[in-house]
DNA sequence: GTTTTATATTCAATTCCATGAATGTGATTA
DNA sequence: TAATCACATTCATGGAATTGAATATAAAAC
């Protein structure tokens, strides 16, 4: 592939629109903390809404943003869904970029509301 | 640093701040190519233009974007700026988002159009 | 000083992104 | 079937990014 920007033959594609698009998903405070939340293993959606502090339409709103991007995926137990990261080498993206800035590495968080899922909250309330 | 992401606490700022503006910078494919031109070495914007196929001022538009993220830096040499990368860690992102991808390495493009820059021309119509 | 040369900036129009609010969907339980 | 639960989507508005066109600037040569 050539660097020639203003016309690519056939398909009538910018070059690096692949890693645009990647970006793209990557530029957002609060996607960027999703991935890192998932770091660790799949995480479902309320788990995820109360760890960062916000409404669960929202973060569904910034899951649908990565889940496009083909970043992460779902998968359904029960009530619950269930997201995880496709790709780990979207972690080496974000390591790179935090090397680069020299932004603190975030720690887990502590949740800012309760989590009533079942990863959060195993076998507890089942028959009083 | 936590991961709550609504406040912090002195600063007002957010987490990821450093690591979104880079990334924002980064997500454009013109500013891609002009970072992968930058890569064996410092090349001045009349370079760029003629190897990228835009017009001058639009190159300089996405080098401002580029200086202002602090991801490159210009000198001036007589008539000509030079740019160059400030820290090759960048190099990393891009190579991690490529790996990610799976999009193909771009080669060194043919100049699109010619280029009277002394890197291009050394030493050449001086003096008839 | 003026002119030239390389590069930078501003302006304006359009398009794209962010996000609160409201509502919709699909699986589950009864 | 209806009700409930977790989650998704749509809509609307404000703000930011994109980019062509025109113009400005700073250094060099005269």
């Amino acid at each position: 592939m050539e660097l020639n920007i203003k016309q690519s033959p056939i398909e009538n594609k910018l070059p690096f629109e692949s890693q645009v698009s990647i970006l793209k998903a990557l530029t957002h405070p609060v996607r960027i903390a999703i991935l890192y939340l998932l770091r660790d293993g799949e995480h479902c959606v309320c788990h995820l809404s109360a760890y960062l502090g916000f409404r669960q339409a929202y973060i569904s709103q910034q899951l649908s943003v990565l889940r496009e991007a083909g970043l992460i995926q779902d998968r359904r137990d029960g009530w619950n869904i269930y997201y995880h990261v496709v790709n780990p080498l979207v972690f080496d993206v974000l390591d790179a970029v935090q090397l680069l800035t020299d932004e603190q590495i975030p720690s887990l968080p502590a949740p800012q509301s309760d989590c009533a899922c079942p990863h959060c909250n195993p076998k507890v309330g089942v028959a009083g």
